[in-house]
DNA sequence: CATGAATGAGTGTTCATTCAT
DNA sequence: TATGAATGAACACTCATTCAT
């Protein structure tokens, strides 16, 4: 994965590769018939454990919904926005995704779709308890991850151009959704 | 351009670019030392246009900040995130954004930070008129875009996965910002 | 020809061979077919005006046959082995005679075989005269001319490696030769 | 080597020269980085064999320095001269030398000087003895060699256009030189 | 006559993939 | 099961040659 993430698919050589995993190159042939099945299964295993944790903890919650979704955004920040590899899966599915379908499609029912149903449980948690409005984003969840996803482009592309503070940013995001959904 | 939004960089054979452009391979060396040249130069070329009627546009506004945030958000949907094109040229820099980290420095120059001002000159407009209340979002504009650019980076990701309705999205994302722009 | 001579015959390109002459690549194509009629041309040209002086110095020489031989000799060291030009010519003959057979044969008819009748007069007037005695050198000339040729090639090969004095060379030149001659 | 002998360095194709050692064009880049360097490692590697010989017979002689350099000289014609793959060797450095600069410093220093150390070895003795007297040679033995040199040139180059008898020039070449050094 | 933009055949080099060991 | 030498398709880039201006 480190050098798919360092080297995009094309760039990435099946030799490195190999070397990384202190094999040698015929030896990857025997468990991944292409390099293209050898990114598939790469890709596929570091998708894998991202959801458990957020799932894991969105149950059991006994504070307010605007705590809650807080929570959850800055857990949100804190292991998938500030965590170099997922950032690096997020941007190798932009780049490679077209030629790969089947995997951005598994990432978006393991992941994506995943964080939408939580994002519009905690909506509708916060409607039902008259603590947020009813709003357009109840049925667009994603609106409400958006700033978060940037950032994690943002870091990837752009730092270099201009710093990006994300503990300040998470902030401002978490600050403008909460104000957003209020009742 | 076309052909390295299809291949990548790495994919896009110098014959099938000069095809395109109904020429020989040959004459493409021509005008550009190296594919490396061409590309910068061809994606260069295609991030010029973008700016300038965003900024047109933030001038002699008359009506409320709200309105005019909105509208900002709208103009930006339409002319930036529907648009194929400037979609494209987003994920070309994010995907091969590493090898020519001055096309980055100079989207971010031309494009991002231009919006980026307009976005905080806007809210200081709101907020000075008594119409948006204060908040970290003033020094961190990027989280009022941030909806939006997910949005171009999810339809050309994920749209086969899971269609985004541009409309409605751009809609949900405008409510939930100028709700939590708010005075 | 110069060129050509830097470059040798692949290495050459049309463009520069026109640029030198001050003209453009297309031009060259107006006067020459080929690159190949064009290197044979030049060659030639440049071939042609060597043998004259030699030949002509042969004539009305009043001395004795030694000092005749060791004049010549200089001479040829003076303009044909001291000449980086001509010596130039040579060793494009020897890099791309192969592919050019018609070029060495003019080469040999115009000048060696010129070269090699001349010190056979001079040997044989030599004998004629008692001054040289009969040896096999009178049938095979060519070895009398050996050492230079060999300078010839030595400046443009070996002289990085090891300097060749071309007066001393000359003088043991001509002394031995003049020593192998004598009665 | 005998693909560079026969179209020189940039006549020569990679792939021919992998067909011509039965292997197939991306094996000869496991073993050499470029054309550059296979050039210089095949050049080096038949220029090693040819001294050793000539090295081995200047030792325990027991004739007459003349007898010894006839004997030398006519071994070197055998040897060098008469044996295709040597001259084409020369012919080789004369073409490229240019290029490969640390090509033609090491065919000096294995071949030539040893050669004029030996002739050189070869006058002393004979000087010592009475056999030769004192003459520029000594310190220049290179013109000794000087006919032999042009003889392997002369079959490179003119030997279509005139034939040139090895054995009939070797004799002329050690008569004139016997007598040009003899006391 | 002269030009130089356009062409595309040709070549060095890379790298995914195979397979004998 | 593991290796890495061998393969050859594929591609960037060059340059002799053409031809419209």
């Amino acid at each position: 994965m480190a050098v798919f993430i360092e080297q995009g698919f094309a760039g990435a050589k099946v030799v490195d590769i190999a070397k990384r995993a202190k094999s040698a190159k015929g030896t990857v042939y025997l468990y991944f018939e292409t390099k293209e099945q050898l990114f598939e299964a790469v890709v596929r295993q570091y998708i894998q454990p991202t959801h458990v944790d957020m799932r894991a903890m969105a149950k059991n919650f006994s504070g307010s919904s605007s705590e809650m979704l807080s929570m959850i955004l800055h857990r949100f920040y804190a292991e998938f926005v500030g965590n170099e590899q997922r950032r690096s899966i997020m941007r190798i599915l932009i780049s490679e995704g077209h030629r790969f379908p089947e995997l951005t499609e598994y990432y978006y029912k393991e992941i994506i779709s995943k964080a939408e149903k939580m994002i519009k449980q905690i909506i509708k948690r916060g409607i039902d308890s008259g603590e947020f409005r009813e709003s357009p984003a109840q049925k667009i969840p994603t609106v409400v991850m958006g700033p978060a996803v940037m950032a994690a482009i943002w870091k990837m592309t752009f730092d270099n151009a201009s710093k990006l503070n994300l503990k300040k940013f998470a902030e401002a995001h978490v600050d403008m959704v909460l104000n957003g959904l209020r009742a």
